[in-house]
Parts: structure tokens; C-alpha cells; sequence
DNA sequence: CGGGCGGCCTGGAGGC
DNA sequence: TGCCTCCAGGCCGCCC
């Protein structure tokens, strides 16, 4: 489900929350995720633990915990983390439940299962594998178009995938590099190869825009994606070709296009993106 | 080595 | 109502 947007939006949810509070249990309902939850190992690297800070690396919401610790959570396609009040019942799904000093609880709820959560220290976790391929944030300043032709020199294969290469720049999923696309004016077919500069700093300042528009609208809430007290995002109804499949181009009125690249479906408008 | 594809899972939607 | 097929926001490993 979440990419970047989406888990900045849970990220700023959670924060005032958590910050200051202390996970005083560890309770692993269902260790069945992507990677099975250490459970032993999350409980000695979190019970008892203060939350220092929440982060964000790509699409991993970090919890910083006192003692050098972080607490790393993916929500893969269709995971949900949410604070719930004290007594609130189990709901179905869910696999992780940090008990807070504040009596509520934080609970990773996953039905697809494509989530994981584990522990690391904090001082070296962008030498894990799970972190050490990742490419820049593109939020962050030193990303621009130079920083995509850069990754694309020598590269071959069609643009789309490429902006949901991970190793090149983090967070873009398949709803938000098919709307930096059509931002840009860019075909999503188009060989990285034939690419100019001017198309490359567009493709980056729209990749920026569509970014920063969806964080202010609370995410894209297709079907599960919730913040951290439960509420929906609004971008869906701001995607331009997303999902929309033969309704007219909200520029142009032509009817947008789907195709399969790299196994994902992709949008466009074929009279916009050249 | 880079790119494409299947697989991991469950649930919801739509067709019949 | 029920059954079947298709599809879904991520990511990894295998294959060519």
C-alpha cells in the first residue's frame, strides 16, 4: 500500500504521540510477516525503552528508542499502525502490539502479511541490508535531475520502473511514479537512455511536487492506508491518472491508458506524455 | 550486471 | 447467494 507519502503521514501522526512515552511490553501476537518477527529479540531491544525520535528512510518508519536501539516497521502492501486505547479488543490481522506506559497500545495490524518489524541498533543501520542499496530521498536536498541522469547513465529499459528502482531513489511506488510521469510530461515507455537534462530536472521537480502535494493531503488512501489514529488520506481524489483507466485527461480530455510494466499496472495519458 | 518476472499472502470487487 | 477469477500500494530472488 504506503509509499513514501503515506508513511510520512504516519510518521507525523505518530509522533507527538509516541515521543516521550515508553513501551513497556512487547506483545507478538502472529510472528508470521515477510521475515517472522524475532520476538525475543524485539522484546529485549524495546520493553522497558523510551522513544527518542521518529524517523523515516524510504518506506521504513523508524522508532528511535533510548539505550540505542530502533525499532524498524514496513508496512509492506497492507499493513496498518495505529495507536488504540487501553482494553481496546484484538482486532483480526493483528501481529505486533507495543504496550505504552500511556495505556494505549501501538498495533501493527497486516493482512497480506508483506510487512515486517525487527530491531537494530540505531548506529548502524544503514549498514543493514535492508538499508545499505537504498538510493537518495527525494525529499531531501541534494536530489535533483541530476541525481536520476546520473543513475541512468549506461542504463537501459523503459523510465517507469526505473523511478521505482529503490537503489536510485527512495519512496516512489507504482501510484507515485506513474503521477511524476505524467507531471512531467514523460512517457512511461520511454528508454532512460533518451532522456535530456530538462526532462530529468522535470521528472525530479515533479517527483518533489507530487511528493509534497500527497503528505499535505494525509496520503492516498486506496483501501487500508490509515494514519496513526486511524484516519484515511484525501490524495486519491487528486491523482491525475492513477486508477483511471479510459476517463478523460484532466488536462487534455484524452482517455488515459493502462499497460503492464515489470508486472505493475501503468497509467497515462497518451497524448501528454511524449 | 541490469532488467523482467514470478512469488509471497489475503481480501475485495466484479462477472456469471 | 455463491463461486471463480482477477487485481492490489512492496520487495526479493531467480532467470536470461
Amino acid at each position: 500500500m504506503p509509499e513514501l507519502p503515506e508513511i510520512e503521514v504516519l510518521r507525523r501522526s505518530l509522533e507527538p504521540h509516541l515521543l516521550g512515552d515508553r513501551i513497556e511490553r512487547v506483545e507478538v501476537l502472529n510472528p508470521a510477516l515477510r521475515e517472522p518477527v524475532d520476538a525475543a529479540g524485539l522484546r529485549r531491544s524495546a520493553a522497558g525503552r523510551e522513544v527518542a525520535a521518529l524517523r523515516r528512510r524510504s518506506k521504513y518508519l523508524l522508532i528511535d528508542l533510548a539505550g540505542g536501539r530502533t525499532v524498524v516497521v514496513h508496512l509492506g502492501m497492507s499493513g496498518r499502525l495505529t495507536l488504540a486505547p487501553a482494553g481496546a479488543p484484538l482486532e483480526p490481522h493483528e501481529h505486533v502490539a507495543f504496550h505504552l506506559r500511556s495505556g494505549r497500545r501501538l498495533r501493527l495490524r497486516d493482512p497480506r502479511r508483506f510487512g515486517m518489524v525487527l530491531a537494530l541498533p540505531t548506529a548502524d543501520l544503514s549498514a543493514d541490508p535492508h538499508f545499505a542499496h537504498l538510493g537518495v530521498e527525494p525529499l531531501e536536498p541534494g536530489y535533483a535531475g541530476a541525481t536520476l541522469a546520473g543513475a541512468a547513465r549506461g542504463r537501459r529499459g523503459p523510465v517507469k520502473p526505473f523511478l521505482m528502482d529503490a537503489t536510485v531513489v527512495v519512496g516512489l511506488g507504482n501510484i507515485y511514479a506513474t503521477e511524476t510521469l505524467f507531471r512531467a510530461g514523460v512517457h512511461p515507455t520511454r528508454s532512460v537512455a533518451r532522456i535530456s537534462e530538462r526532462r530529468w530536472e522535470r521528472l525530479a521537480s515533479s517527483s518533489i511536487e507530487v511528493l509534497r502535494h500527497a503528505i499535505t493531503q494525509g496520503g492516498t488512501t486506496l483501501n487500508d492506508f490509515a494514519d496513526g489514529e486511524g484516519r484515511s488520506g484525501y490524495f486519491q481524489v487528486a491523482l491525475a491518472v492513477y486508477g483511471r483507466e479510459g476517463e478523460p485527461c484532466p488536462a487534455c480530455a484524452a482517455p488515459v491508458r493502462r499497460i503492464v510494466q515489470a508486472g505493475r499496472s501503468t497509467f497515462y495519458c497518451p497524448r501528454c506524455q511524449k
